[in-house]
DNA sequence: TTGTCAAGAAGAGCATCCTG
DNA sequence: CAGGATGCTCTTCTTGACAA
């Protein structure tokens, strides 16, 4: 016997056990008649069973037609709630997903992420690392990392981006190297030994690539690959660095770092929101990708 | 792998016949 | 006469073959 019970039918049938008469039962389905007459047959055809008796008067439903109904009913509706269970899970977002964020970024935006992320999108496993630029361009390429935050300029034709916001750097030195509202010419912050990353990082290749532009050289007699100790060389008087305001406001509000605008030119890089240009973007990417943009608009008119 | 086309199957409606 | 069954026809969908 060939048994399918399709669901169409069933419903016609229903219809039809209901209110007794195919015609009414047509009409409450929006379909014709004969239509209807075909679904019962049909069925009927597939149980191996008479499910009506034709009165010529109506339909008069039968034992087994009767026992059909009663586990029809609760199966249909089960089958409904799973198939709106099922479009309502394509609603929601689910899997892991990963950002990295330079450290000069500072904290706010990686917690503020984090936060709404876990609101919006709690069965997302949400991993957030604080890495240098080229670390992070590098899992970008490796495909160990979802998302990035890095700066301008970025090379490598397998890494995607898009502007989030500008910042221009400062020139930072010791504690009362600088006067509060101090400005530095480029040339002039040239001039000195600074203390930057390694140039697979964005930040040195930012600087070096004004430099040339100016046709001059940058002398980097320290690299320091981490914020914190390039913050601290620069405070124990070693050398002086250049980061954005966010990355060193606490230092300088303390008093224990001092800095001066950088001018002529001003030195206004743009940070980038990254992913993988060779990679698909998941959902959670996607959605996360959003959240990063949100908090991204906050922070340049906040 | 993707797009196109043709053939066949399935579903639906209209008109009409049959039956109680 | 009301209501179910059936024949015919049209439309839509599915499937398989074929070419790019």
């Amino acid at each position: 016997m060939h048994m399918s019970l399709d669901t169409h039918r069933l419903r016609s049938f229903l219809h039809v056990v209901e209110l007794g008469s195919l015609s009414a039962a047509a009409r409450r389905a929006h379909l014709s008649q004969p239509a209807l007459s075909r679904h019962v047959q049909q069925l009927e055809a597939d149980m191996g069973v008479a499910l009506f008796e034709r009165t010529g008067r109506g339909m008069r439903v039968t034992d087994a037609g009767a026992l059909l109904a009663e586990r029809a009913r609760p199966l249909l509706t089960q089958l409904e709630q799973l198939a709106s269970e099922v479009a309502a899970q394509a609603e929601v977002v689910t899997g892991s997903v990963s950002l990295a964020v330079p450290p000069s970024v500072g904290m706010a935006l990686p917690a503020d992420v984090i936060e709404v992320f876990r609101e919006a999108h709690p069965q997302v496993a949400l991993r957030v690392v604080v890495a240098l630029s080229g670390a992070i361009h590098d899992a970008l390429v490796r495909g160990s990392l979802d998302l990035g935050i890095l700066y301008q300029p970025v090379r490598s034709p397998a890494v995607r981006t898009e502007a989030l916001w500008r910042e221009s750097l400062w020139c930072v030195g010791g504690p009362g190297e600088f006067e509060a509202g101090s400005a530095l010419r480029l040339r002039a912050v040239l001039g000195e030994p600074l203390i930057l990353p390694a140039p697979r990082h964005g930040l040195r290749a930012f600087v070096e690539g004004h430099a040339a532009r100016l046709g001059a050289g940058v002398d980097v007699p320290v690299e320091a690959d981490s914020l914190q100790l390039l913050l601290e060389l620069v405070r124990r008087g070693a050398g002086r660095t250049l980061l954005p305001a966010r990355a060193f406001a606490d230092e300088l509000a303390a008093g224990r770092l001092s800095a001066a605008r950088v001018t002529h030119p001003a030195l206004e890089r743009k940070t980038l929101l990254a992913w993988s240009a060779e990679r698909h973007m998941s959902r959670a990417g996607r959605a996360l990708a959003e959240v990063v943009r949100g908090r991204a608009r906050r922070r340049k008119t906040g």
